[in-house]
Formats: C-alpha cells, structure tokens, sequence
DNA sequence: TTGTATGCGTTATCAG
DNA sequence: CTGATAACGCATACAA
C-alpha cells in the first residue's frame, strides 16, 4: 500500500497550516491567493480525505446499513437500485441475512458497533428482540414490508392489490378456486392483507384455499395435492413463485387452469403461459425508503411515518 | 445517538490506565487481578471498539470492497453466498455497477478513497482503464469470470463446459442446430471458449450461429427471425436465459425443438420443459474467491494465481 | 484570513 | 505488569 497524502504534507508544500487546507477543503474562508495555490497542489497529489479520521473526529458517517432478507429476488434487487438511484454520498453496506433472524440480529449489531448512521430493513419481519435492539441503538431507521407502527416504514398496499384482484377474478366467473397463501404469522403483508380482498370476492363462491410456503418446491407440492383431488379452473398464489409451482402440479397434471399472481418476478414473462400478476414497483419502493430515510436521519425529531406504495394488475396470458 | 463508551471509560472505571485496557483486549500480558476486573466491566458496559479509531490507527481494515455487475441474478447472489460463507471477520461492501464500466470505474475509486483493504471483483469485465486503476491502486485484488493474465482470478471452465455439451449434442444426433450466442468481444469467456468444444462437435454437421445479446427480448427476437426462416430441432444458447428467449419464440411459432442451456438460473427448473443445461457451482467459485483473496492480502508476496472451477451437465426435460 | 492547540478513540513505545 | 505519552488524520475553537 503506497502512503497516501494526507492534509498535512498538503499543508506543508503549500506553506500553510493544516487548519487552512480544512478550511480549504471544507469551503471555509480562504484567501484567492491560497485557495488556488491548494486548488493546484490538492489535484496534484491527488488528495482525498482520510474518511477514518473524519469519521472519527466528526462522530458519525456516510454509511447506511441495509439489511436485505435475500439476494437472489428481483424485488430486493429492485429496491436497491431504487436506493441507488437517489444517493448521492451515502454508502450502503449491504448484508444478507438469508431469512434468519439470529442472523439479521447479528447483523443489527454488527452494523451498530460499526457506527453506521442509520439502518434500512427491507422486508421486515421482526422479532420482538430485534424490535428492541433496534429502539435501543437510536439510530435512524426505515423499514419496508411488514406495517410497523412503532418504525419509519414503506409498505406495499397488499390490501388495494387483493381488492383488485378480487374485482377482477368475479370478471373471470371461475367454476372453482384454488388459493395458495402462506401462513399470516410469517409475513402478514403477503398472508392476511393480500387476501382480504379476494377472499370476500370469492364470498360464495366454491374455492378451496391451501397454506403453503414461499419455497418453489414446497408450493409445487401443496397445489399438486391439491389439485389431484379436485379440479380448479383458476388458481391464484400469493406470489408468482408460488404460482409457478402450482403451474408446475397442473402440467404433471394436464390440468389447464387459469392463472393469478403477484409480484414482479423473473417468472411472470419466462413462464408459459405469461403470468398475470398484480405488479408493485420495488424499484419506487426503494426510491421512496431513502427518501424517507434522508428525512429521519437529517431531522430526528420528525413523527413516525408510514408510506404506502400501490400497484397495478398486469393482465397477460395465464387469464385467457 | 447514545454516547458510546470507550476504552477511556473504561479505564476510569476500573481504574487502570487506557492502555492496560488495550492490552487487555488485544491479548496482552495483564495481570489476572485486572483482567478479572476488567472481564466483567467490559460486558457489563457493553464495550465495543470504535472501529474508525482502530482503522485510523492501524492504517487498515477489515472491509473488502466487492464489485458486482448486477444484483438481479443467481449466479451474483450465489459468488455473494460463498464470500459470506467462509468469511469470519471481515465486512463487504458490495457495490452494483449495473454492467456499466463507467460505474464501475467509479466504484473502484471511491472504495479506494474508503480505504478498503481489497477488492473482489465478480464477473470481471475490465476495461485498459480500470485495469490500470487496479493496477495503481496497488490493492490486493482478486476477480472473476475472464481469464485476466495480470490478475488474481477464478474462471469457470468454459472450455471443458463446451467440450461436455459437444460430447452431449453428438449423442442427440441432431438435423439442425441454432447456435444463440453472444459477441465474444462482450465476453469472452462465454462468447468465444464456451462454444469451441461446440462448434468442433458439430463440425459437418447442420447448424447455424446467431450472434445476439444476453438480454431475454433481444435474444427471443433473435431466434425468432432465425427459426421463422428454417427448423431446427436442437438449440443451444450461451445463457440460460437467452434459451428462455428461444423457447418464448418457439412457443409462438408452434415449435417443440429441443434446448440446452448454460448457467444455472430460476429457469432451468422452472420453465417447462425444465431446461438441461451446464451448471456451474457459483457458490463454491464464490468461496475459491474469499480464499485466494485472503491468500493474496496476508501474503502479498505471492505469485498471480488462477483457479478454475469445473461444472456438470445437468439433463433435463429438454434434451428428452 | 490564518495559525495554534486540542481532541476524537485507539494502539504502540518505552520507562518505571 | 503497568502507566504516561505520542501518534494516526482530520476538524474546530480560539487567538492572532
């Protein structure tokens, strides 16, 4: 590792104090004549500040923790680019917690004696320790996915996309329903709020519903089960994964049901037929959460807020 | 923001002198008498140290700056997995460059101005320019995907991948083969050594090579002005995703050709037919690159490594 | 406008 | 084994 310059060999080739390059560098008050004296020395040697000093002198810093619950969905990479895409000189660190509490507790705390200045939690779904620990640490935090009301939040309206979709699916007159849902105690969002809607659709109606699991496989499973014993001419999963599983069952099965979906996957214009699905944007999400985190960092005395994002239905080949 | 203590707290309390502290926490000779004290002051005021202090002091840390091309793919996310797997202590800051090199030439100078320790570069596509910042950089650095001379690497096997399929493809003894891939000037790797063992099997064979993108649409539109013109009964696309594409035209034109795939994606088993396809283990590649990293950064005196992971064909419906 | 002096929290040196 | 002190690079209060 070569030396870096620091502000003071700076300070000594100009032949000023080091106070002055600060200044300097900091937009204070200097005199034209040193100001471009600095101006040619500082693009010379290339100067940058140390960033452990000044965050050391200066208390805090430009990182923000994220806290992600997987890599590999389109979703989560969405939001992020949405992070991006409005940062201008924060660093992220982003951390994996591959859906494990102990380890996203682990994380919290890693990130917190790194003195990072705030926290972004996307789809949340705490634990009361991790609730506490956070409340502990004071630090600014913004969380998306699950309504929170003690925290900052962005949450996806899973109650307007179960109304739509609801509305819709009467338009469709199904014979017979298959509902995947996954149990509300893991994510109440996707569980209870998104189906509220289609369940009161769906009021006398004959339909038949299914908890299952996030997992491709295990919903494969679960519709297969389903389904061998019944017939279903529309089949709507709480998300497109778990459709796809089900769309899986039905072709083992020569089944021919239509489709419904949600969320903005890989899957929805990969599979055949395309997946009609109710799509929100994550990528606005993401844009909408450091928003809202800028506004909580740069004035703590600010109220708990709470953002809701919608979404629309996507109408493609899997209802025809 | 609550004050945190530090090793000047401590000391006061337990009434030694900070650098007693310090030794006892760095594993330095302490008396058992203070050690003991210390032992439960330590925890009971939760001490953590001021990592900026430390790095400011140690003229180091323990952050290695990650450059990922895109966040929206398994293979990204599973080299990320790998990297977390064997990590012990040290902390990623992983930068997406959304396949933009000026991007990533940014990202590189910005670690560098955070002073990262090292940089992982994953599916490396470097430019003249940013290999001379690397370069200049003076970093320990270790990339991945192009066989890079100058630089410490891990490199999938396209080579034997291409051989394995060509092996495979005789098998299948085709009429008409399209060949999907891309301009090898975009990646070589891919575009030029995972197709030599192809091209060498189909020697006399029937075929036909179509130069297009690693984008699904662009690839779809590809094949489908290739398959409108004639038939084939056998493709070969250089992604996984890029068949996907192929598959989407072919279901539009009422086709049923048979497809091989490489990657290993959400699609191979979840587009029906599920897609047989050369699957490399990006999880271990990612793990190869935390150990040649760690290689590299504790021992810099080492000579330029390169590692190559091997992968497997995997047949699916789509061969059948 | 400029410079001096001090401190952020830690580690390292060196004398006791 | 212990403690005083300096140093890492920077920012700032204060004095000039």
């Amino acid at each position: 590792m070569n030396k870096k310059v620091t502000i003071n060999d700076i300070a000594m080739i100009a032949n000023v104090a080091k106070s002055t390059v600060s200044r300097y560098l900091n937009g204070g008050s200097v005199s034209v004549h040193t100001r471009e004296k600095l101006d040619g020395i500082v693009q010379k040697y290339n100067y940058t500040p140390n960033t452990f000093a000044q965050s050391l002198k200066q208390q805090t810093n430009h990182t923000i923790g994220v806290i992600v619950p997987r890599l590999d969905s389109i979703a989560q990479s969405d939001m992020l680019r949405g992070l991006d895409e409005l940062n201008i000189d924060d660093t992220f660190l982003i951390i994996n917690v591959y859906q494990d509490s102990a380890r996203e507790l682990a994380a919290i705390e890693k990130l917190q004696s790194q003195n990072v200045s705030g926290l972004i939690i996307l789809t949340a779904n705490l634990t009361e320790e991790i609730r506490s620990v956070i409340k502990a640490s004071k630090l600014p935090t913004v969380i998306q996915g699950q309504d929170e009301a003690e925290f900052n939040r962005v949450i996806m309206n899973d109650i307007q996309a179960g109304k739509t979709v609801g509305n819709y699916l009467q338009k469709l007159a199904p014979k017979n329903v298959l509902l995947l849902n996954v149990d509300m105690s893991l994510d109440y969002a996707v569980g209870h709020d998104r189906f509220v809607g289609i369940k009161s659709a769906l009021n006398g109606m004959p339909h038949k519903e299914i908890i299952t699991d996030f997992k491709l496989n295990i919903a494969k499973q679960s519709a297969y089960q389903a389904m061998i014993h019944e017939d279903f001419d529309l089949i709507i999963g709480a998300t497109d994964r778990i459709v796809v599983g089900a769309m899986q069952s039905a072709f083992a099965l020569h089944q021919k049901p239509r489709y419904i979906g949600f969320g903005q996957s890989y899957f929805s214009e990969t599979v055949s037929p395309n997946l009609t699905s109710f799509e929100f944007s994550f990528f606005e999400a993401g844009k909408e959460l450091y928003r809202l985190f800028r506004k909580v960092r740069d004035n703590n005395t600010i109220q708990i807020q709470r953002i809701v994002i919608d979404g629309k239905l996507i109408i493609r080949d899997s209802t025809n």
